[in-house]
DNA sequence: TATATGATTGCCT
DNA sequence: GGCAATCATATAG
């Protein structure tokens, strides 16, 4: 199980997206020891999408100047680097950046199926293990994950994604993203069908 | 400067 | 099913 390269990243975000599907994510906890969880379920965020943090934000192709303020400047980071951040001032959400260097984009990791650490998970979220990872503020609670892991490179140790087993298209179903009021339209949700660690979210363009 | 809202979760009725 | 928690950032004034 090797880390995945800081070139898979670097590609657009939605095949990234498509293809963490089956990857491992991997903490190399120093307190706790190995956890490990396999991406069942991601999410798209694009330049020029409403929903992402960085729309409000634009970048000089000349000089490579950020204009904006904010965390969204972050997600013009290299590739493979992680976008920790607190939604609601409560849960911390794990992506990872993608695209070259000087364009946004990032993937969410949404939900994992737990595969090494699970007693540990089980000690720091006290609930069933189908309830451990099955949402992106659970699963970053269930992997130590919060700002101390901003700005890390997710190709190496202590923190990084790890390639799996490809998951083939008849297991995968898309949908529009969860809990956004905006860029509604873009199916850009990807989650493992019959996976039991899927979060429970509804699409946002459901009722 | 002040107010509203969000890539969520879990407890309460 | 309803809603509070709790704060960084956006947007209004």
């Amino acid at each position: 199980m090797e880390p995945l390269p800081t070139n898979f990243f670097a590609e657009s975000t939605v095949s990234t997206a498509r293809h963490l599907l089956g990857a491992h994510l991997v903490h190399e906890h120093p307190a706790a020891g190995r956890l490990a969880g396999r991406i069942v379920e991601t999410e798209a965020y694009t330049e020029d999408d409403p929903a992402c943090h960085a729309s409000h934000l634009s970048r000089n192709p000349e000089t490579g100047t950020i204009t904006g303020q904010g965390r969204g400047r972050d997600l013009f980071a290299a590739p493979g680097t992680a976008y920790v951040y607190l939604i609601y001032g409560v849960h911390w959400l794990l992506n990872v950046v993608t695209e070259p260097e000087g364009t946004a984009g990032a993937v969410l990791i949404r939900a994992v199926e737990p595969m090494a650490g699970v007693d540990i998970m089980q000690e720091w979220r006290s609930r069933p293990t189908t309830d451990l990872t099955n949402g992106p503020g659970k699963l970053t609670e269930a992997f130590g994950v919060d700002d101390e892991q901003h700005g890390m490179d997710l190709t190496g140790p202590p923190l990084y994604l790890a390639d799996g087993e490809a998951v083939p298209d008849e297991e995968v179903a898309t949908s529009s993203r969860i809990g956004i009021t905006k860029g509604v339209e873009r199916p850009w949700r990807w989650y493992v069908t019959g996976s039991s660690f899927v979060s429970k979210g509804t699409p946002s363009d459901q009722k």
